[in-house]
DNA sequence: GACTACATACCAACTGGTCGGTTTTGTTCC
DNA sequence: GGAACAAAACCGACCAGTTGGTATGTAGTC
């Protein structure tokens, strides 16, 4: 039926594999031996793709998590003039999401796991995980502005502050929701 | 000069290392050889007083960890009636902490990095640490009750779901700053 | 025949934890 | 006071398992 998959596949396979054993786990609980063996694939060939375990965290945050950031941020957000509403319906589909997979509660958030994990133990991860905070406030900055000039924002709002207090409360309640193991923490945003 | 000290002293000496560590480390990128070389104890010492890896965690939680709960933010905001300033004012005495010990910039808050990194692989860990958020946001919404008897927060506000939120943006603002370098971010709550 | 894409066996270093033993300290009886 | 004893405090060598990483080999492709 299936067709041979090959090489850049087996790399795709160990990247989501990766980075769904450092959601569910941490970057450095989680050891080489289990993706390999998750993903289905020998450690020759995982070193043969990245040349080590941070290489492979790297790729995570550059491909798999930026991804992520993209999808359900930055598009969405590019041509909103209504930020506040259309973030808030951002906000409904996470809480579809934990609805119907009510594991993913208790995992947090990606970026911001591997951030708080990473960041003060290897700059090289802080500078990327940072470049990915960046796009997402950038999004939001650009949409506040939109929005004030559409009129569905109040004209005093300041886009940049904003978007760094909207992240910031985000990722607070999402660690919330995981210390928890409870939705009702995001609902009192709205 | 000094009498030689033992006995408790050991245990707490244990207990400090180990914070200073998974502060500025991480739980598990802790190992325990580090801790009792930093402590200068032995091994014997460490499960003399502690069952394993984990027991010593709890230990850092229960009794580290709440005492500083207890002494910046439960004993400050107990016979607070103006909950908005006096948060402010604990907010200007972490600002002021940060000038001085540049490094714990980088650090995050050890009740937050500990929640994020274990809460969701061992649920002890995680009651313990629920605990200590429940300590902290009940002191807050206390004061807000007393704010609003007083007259310094407007009547409509609701104290729970208020504690929650700053809790969350606090937490989150200081997980901005960690993956900054900047204190910036916490300027910005102002 | 060179190159990519793996596979496999292997390694030194380190992990959390154990265990038999020694020292220190407190208590009890004379 | 001091001998006798027990319990608590502590030491450090040792262990099996795991860690990230490597070296060497091979099968298919251009």
């Amino acid at each position: 039926m299936s067709e041979v998959r090959q090489t850049e596949d087996t790399r795709t396979r160990i990247l989501e594999t990766a980075l769904d054993l450092f959601h569910h786990g941490s970057f450095k609980g989680t050891s080489i031996n289990l993706v390999v063996e998750k993903a289905g694939v020998t450690k020759g060939a995982l070193f043969h793709y990245f040349k080590g375990k941070n290489e492979l965290g790297y790729a995570v945050v550059d491909e798999c998590i930026r991804q992520r950031i993209l999808e359900t941020w930055v598009e969405p957000l590019a041509t909103s003039v209504d930020p506040i509403s259309d973030t808030l319906l951002i906000l409904d589909r996470f809480e579809e999401m934990m609805a119907a997979q009510p594991e993913i509660i208790e995992c947090g958030c990606p970026l911001n796991n591997l951030s708080q994990e990473m960041s003060s133990q290897d700059e090289e991860f802080r500078k990327r995980l940072l470049a990915l905070y960046e796009l997402w406030q950038t999004a939001l900055e650009k949409a506040f502005r939109a929005g004030i000039d559409a009129g569905n924002v109040k004209a005093e709002a300041q886009p940049k502050s904003t978007a760094a207090v909207v992240v910031a409360l985000l990722e607070g309640s999402i660690g919330m929701v995981k210390v928890n193991r409870t939705i009702e923490h995001v609902a009192v945003i709205h």
